[in-house]
DNA sequence: AATTGTAAAATTGGATACAATATCCATCAT
DNA sequence: ATGATGGATATTGTATCCAATTTTACAATT
């Protein structure tokens, strides 16, 4: 009886535990906003942002505001300069070389414990998410897509904070990688890779997906910071 | 007249030593001091955070307080309930299982960047740590040590976020780690690894190096698992 | 006696206002 | 033109107030 009882507390304290988490709270709201606004593009690398302008527009106080500057810099997105105001981090070549260097083996490593629990419902929902990309390789939408489809390799790995860490380092480069994304030469090479990898954890090669999935990302690693190099060079006077 | 500099100098240098300190500014001053007293364990794991105690104690508002209070969680260290206040975050045997195996590709990865650039130097400020080790057995100091080992190895990497990252990771699982730690066994068989690891730096040999700090990594996580494992088994009445 | 309902206290969340400090920028003298 | 100076601007930090929520305590009902 007393058993019965606490193993039903125990189960719903579980599932009120995440709830709880998601009364979403103002600083939380104003980074989102903040962090989709930076993703999109709309907040360009190297504009700073000022606590009273973002304050006024969100039709809040400051204090939510700085709060949200606080999360978003532990997430790398913003840097804050003391009295200075925080500005979008802009990142060199070589700071998205050494992202890019992280993901492989971080995602290598999402992938090796996914492969073994992917079911066929996975394999079709990553598949569907190929065939999306392929027919919206015009719109912008093709990026996010992109990683959607990753992140649907990842997902029955079921670590969650792998996947956070991931998530959040794909958020880092993403702004870049639009500037890459945009050729559709590109587009197509990446699908078919795409379309190799997802063959290999069909067939439960854990090596040969392992191995595609390395070449891919570095592969997108040099085309980024191949691009940022060449941006860079015309140096001022 | 150079005197006379000189004491103006110095004059000078004590009125720029406080303006240092001011390089950080209150909330991130509330943060180490929360950081430290968390990874201390002067503040307990589950234990809640409350605002205005914490404001009291550090002589300061609320506001720097709830700063740093979304630092930390962005950092792990703690989790913020709406409404409800701040607790410090527990992690359950499986969470801790997983920071390891995120813990083996990233620090191995670090390791293989770093091999190729250790000088004389860095060899020897490793070797000089693990000497100093052996002489802290008995102290708390050997789990910091300990970590220094690890960092100095991975420094000649030359890759600050990765860095940070591991620095992260490290942090979040060193309240669990003491726990294990304490154990005298435990410190000399880790430093017999620590010796071996280091040697094959010395080599140059990466693939027996990154096999030795995996197998180090792994069983410091099996055993470190297996303990919580056991704490979590018996079930609160 | 146990459960339910309600009110009050405690705590957090947020806004406004204000003081202090640092930075930026335009002006001025050399 | 160059460098110093002072004010404008922006950020930082604090205090105070109020709202919202949670928790606690207490009363009421069954």
């Amino acid at each position: 009886m007393e058993t019965k009882q606490e193993l039903q507390q125990a189960e719903l304290n579980e599932l009120v535990l995440p709830e709880l988490k998601n009364f979403k709270t103002t600083p939380t709201l104003v980074a989102e906003a903040l962090r989709n606004g930076i993703l999109k593009g709309v907040i360009r690398s190297g504009q700073t942002l000022r606590q009273e302008e973002l304050a006024a527009t969100f039709g809040v106080s400051r204090i939510p505001v700085r709060e949200a500057f606080r999360q978003l810099e532990a997430e790398g997105l913003i840097k804050i300069y003391p009295h200075r105001g925080a500005v979008v981090s802009s990142l060199s070549a070589f700071e998205v070389q050494e992202l890019f260097e992280i993901r492989v083996p971080l995602e290598t490593t999402a992938l090796r414990l996914a492969i073994p629990n992917m079911t066929v419902l996975d394999l079709q929902k990553a598949a569907r998410i190929l065939d999306l990309a392929d027919r919206e390789e015009a719109s912008g939408r093709w990026g996010e897509l992109n990683w959607d489809f990753h992140a649907s390799l990842y997902a029955p790995a079921a670590r969650p904070r792998l996947l956070a860490m991931l998530v959040n380092l794909e958020q880092n480069v993403d702004r870049y990688m639009r500037l890459v994304l945009t050729g559709l030469d590109y587009q197509q090479h990446s699908q078919a890779e795409h379309r190799e990898l997802l063959a290999a954890c069909r067939d439960k090669d854990i090596e040969k997906a392992v191995a595609l999935l390395t070449g891919h990302i570095e592969a997108a690693g040099q085309k980024l910071t191949a691009y940022l190099r060449q941006s860079e060079e015309p140096k001022p006077v």
